[in-house]
Order: C-alpha cells, then sequence, then structure tokens
DNA sequence: AATGAGGTCAACCGCGTACGG
DNA sequence: TCCGTACGCGGTTGACCTCAT
C-alpha cells in the first residue's frame, strides 16, 4: 500500500495560512533559521505539518522573493532553460535567484507554455503553409489542458526516455558543465548581447508585494501582541535580508573569476538589487546561531553550492556559474543541439 | 445581474533521495 | 548494509479572480 500521510490528518491545519501563522512561523526562523522543519510544528504551536511550514517559506515567506512580473530576460531564461533541463524547476530557480521553483513552474505553465505553443503553431503554419493540420487543437477540458503538451523535446514526459532520470540528468548537467568550461576559455565579449541588468531594474514598486513587505505588514501586528521579542519590524526584516546579502557577496567572490568582462551580466543585477539594501542593514544581525549550513538550507541546492563547501556535491551541483550560460542564454543565435550533440566520452576526457 | 469559462497561483500530494542510526 | 524517516522536487489541485456572454 501507499505510504502513510507525512504527518497526523487529526489536527493538521491545511489551506491557505493566515496571516497570524506566517508571524509564528516567521518569528521561529528569524531565531532558530531555517531548516529541522520537523521540530516547527511543535515549538511554534502551529497546527500545521513540518512540510506545509517549509513550503511556506520557501515559496512565500523567504526574504529576497521576488513575485510576480517576470522580465523579458526572465522568460528568455526559463524558455533556455526548460528547453535544455526539461521540468527541473529547482535547477532553473537556482538561475534566476530571486525566484522560487514553484513561480517559475507556475510561470511556465499558466504564461510560456502557451506562449511558445502558439510560436509553434506559426511556424508549423508557415512550415506547412497548403497542409491541413486539422484536430491539433482539439477541445480538451480544463484538466488535460494541464501539463501534458510539451513545448519542448525535453520536457515534461520525461519517462518516455529509456534513460533513467537521474542518468539523464546527469548528462544534462555534464554536457551544461563542459558547455560552460568552454565558454569561459573562449569569452568573446562582442558576440554577447546581454540585458542591461535586467534583475536590477525591478523596484519595489512592482504590483506584487515582495515577500520582505509581507513580513513587514505582518510584524508590528505581531509585535503589538507579543512581548517576547524586542526587536521591531523593519530590523527583523533587515536581518533575514543581511543574511541573505552575505550569502550573495560570497556568490560574487566564487563566480567573478570567471565573468570578467561581464559586468552587466545577471548576477550582477542581482547582486545590484540587493545591495540596495545590504547598505541599510548593518545592524542588529540577530542570527546568531544562524550558520551557513542552515542558510543553505532556505535556498536551492544550486544556490547553496556557493556557501556549503564542505558540504558532498550533489548532481546539480556541477552546474556552470551563472555568468557562464549568460552567453549561450542570451544568443538567440545559440544551438541547444550544439550542447546536447556533445558525446559523454568527450565529457569525461575533459573533466 | 447572473453565470460559466478560463486564468492564476498558493498549497497539497506522492514519490525519490539523502541521511542518520 | 539495511531501514526508517525527513527533506526536496515536480505534478496536480482547487479556491479565487477576471472577463465575456
Amino acid at each position: 500500500m501507499g505510504r502513510p500521510p507525512c504527518c497526523d490528518k487529526i489536527g493538521v491545519k491545511k489551506g491557505p495560512w493566515t496571516p497570524e501563522e506566517d508571524i509564528s512561523l516567521v518569528s521561529y526562523i528569524q531565531q532558530n533559521g531555517p531548516g529541522n522543519w520537523r521540530s516547527v510544528p511543535t515549538n511554534t504551536g502551529l497546527l500545521r505539518c513540518s512540510k506545509s511550514c517549509r513550503l511556506r517559506w520557501t515559496n512565500y515567506l523567504r526574504p529576497g522573493i521576488k513575485r510576480g512580473n517576470f522580465s523579458e530576460q526572465e522568460e528568455k531564461m526559463i524558455i533556455h532553460l526548460q528547453a535544455l533541463l526539461g521540468n527541473r524547476w529547482a535547477a532553473i530557480a537556482s538561475y534566476l535567484p530571486q525566484r522560487t521553483d514553484n513561480d517559475i513552474k507556475n510561470y511556465w505553465n499558466t504564461h510560456l507554455k502557451k506562449k511558445l505553443e502558439k510560436l509553434n503553431e506559426i511556424s508549423d503554419d508557415e512550415n506547412h503553409h497548403h497542409h491541413h493540420h486539422h484536430n491539433h487543437h482539439h477541445h480538451h477540458n480544463r484538466r488535460s489542458k494541464r501539463c501534458h503538451s510539451s513545448t519542448s523535446s525535453s520536457s515534461c514526459d520525461q519517462t518516455s526516455i529509456s534513460k533513467g532520470q537521474w542518468e539523464r540528468r546527469l548528462q544534462t548537467d555534464i554536457h551544461m558543465a563542459k558547455q560552460a568550461l568552454c565558454d569561459a576559455l573562449s569569452l568573446d565579449n562582442k558576440s554577447i548581447n546581454l540585458p542591461k541588468s535586467p534583475l536590477s531594474n525591478q523596484t519595489s514598486s512592482s504590483s506584487y508585494a515582495s515577500s520582505a513587505e509581507n513580513i513587514a505588514k505582518l510584524l508590528p501586528n505581531w509585535m503589538n501582541s507579543s512581548k517576547k521579542s524586542s526587536q521591531t519590524s523593519s530590523e527583523s526584516v533587515e536581518t533575514t535580508q543581511t543574511t541573505q546579502c552575505s550569502l550573495i557577496n560570497q556568490q560574487v567572490m566564487i563566480t567573478s573569476p570567471l565573468s570578467e568582462g561581464y559586468n552587466n551580466s545577471i548576477q550582477f543585477g542581482y547582486i545590484n538589487n540587493n545591495s540596495l539594501i545590504h547598505n541599510n542593514i548593518q545592524k542588529n544581525n540577530n542570527y546568531s546561531n544562524y550558520s551557513n549550513s542552515d542558510v543553505s538550507q532556505s535556498v536551492s541546492p544550486e544556490r547553496s553550492m556557493f556557501l556549503d563547501h564542505e558540504s558532498k556535491p550533489k548532481m546539480e551541483d556541477q552546474m556552470p556559474p551563472l555568468s557562464l550560460l549568460e552567453k549561450w542564454l542570451f544568443d538567440e543565435a545559440a544551438t541547444q543541439s550544439d550542447l546536447m550533440n556533445m558525446s559523454l566520452e568527450e565529457s569525461d576526457d575533459f573533466f
């Protein structure tokens, strides 16, 4: 039979989170850092399962999350990465540091997939100008429309591939890593048409409330009703942001040797965006027991690779730094088949 | 104004994997 | 090495919203 439920169904709340629950979770994580989710419901009194707490934190409450308003560059990145990696949303999200995998997945399913389908239709019409393609868009009900149509050869139906998923991913990652190295060894600025700090163009005036803003809204109320903490709401939020900024700085240090000449790269856009916050935060870091490994649990594995040097490398850790992918990500002429056609043996030699 | 179709997205579910004992 | 379980991921759901009729 199936595995037993992850948590006791009786007395465990489900559904949307209330502001009070958010406050409770945020204040606990402020004091203890993310991770050890099992203990969260017990220690906070939240009537939620640990999984729900983790999800709420990583997808909504975690600082540094940008919501909605995907830029054109982000769109392109998602499309390119999805074509290359398939529906590996966590891996894709690691190249869009302010986006959650859930957000990217939703955006893909609701916007990009349709967009690409339309584009494909157009190209189909061009290719088969006089051919009758009928019933291509049959009347499917709402559910069947979801997920099952793929706009790229490598997405969705991974089970149809004879190779194991693990093997396939490994191969893809090796290809990517190799390509990244090739790029790094033959940098050619002229061929790069990089966006100008796309992420830094995103301002806090976005019509979507950022997670930090959400927390900031919540915490004053919490402070009024609680005497346990002496933190002000803004300090509380800023503290978490400081932690993330330190994260970012480490990423710069590690990736910059390969990023020379890419000063307008995305990673710097990301950093610039956050340095605005960083400038305002130099005080009251109450995450004294908030170790790097704790931090790394709040970010995806790909992101945490920049922090946790002692951890055992995971498969996705073989991904090249973002800056190395930019070249082909933003080069419309780049052919992904070039990447995919490289043999595994070559890759083995390379490493 | 009512209603239903379609869109959006936060949250859940189930599975695979990692990890500790 | 094996086993139990916590974690993380991707697929899916359903509540809520907008818009057309």
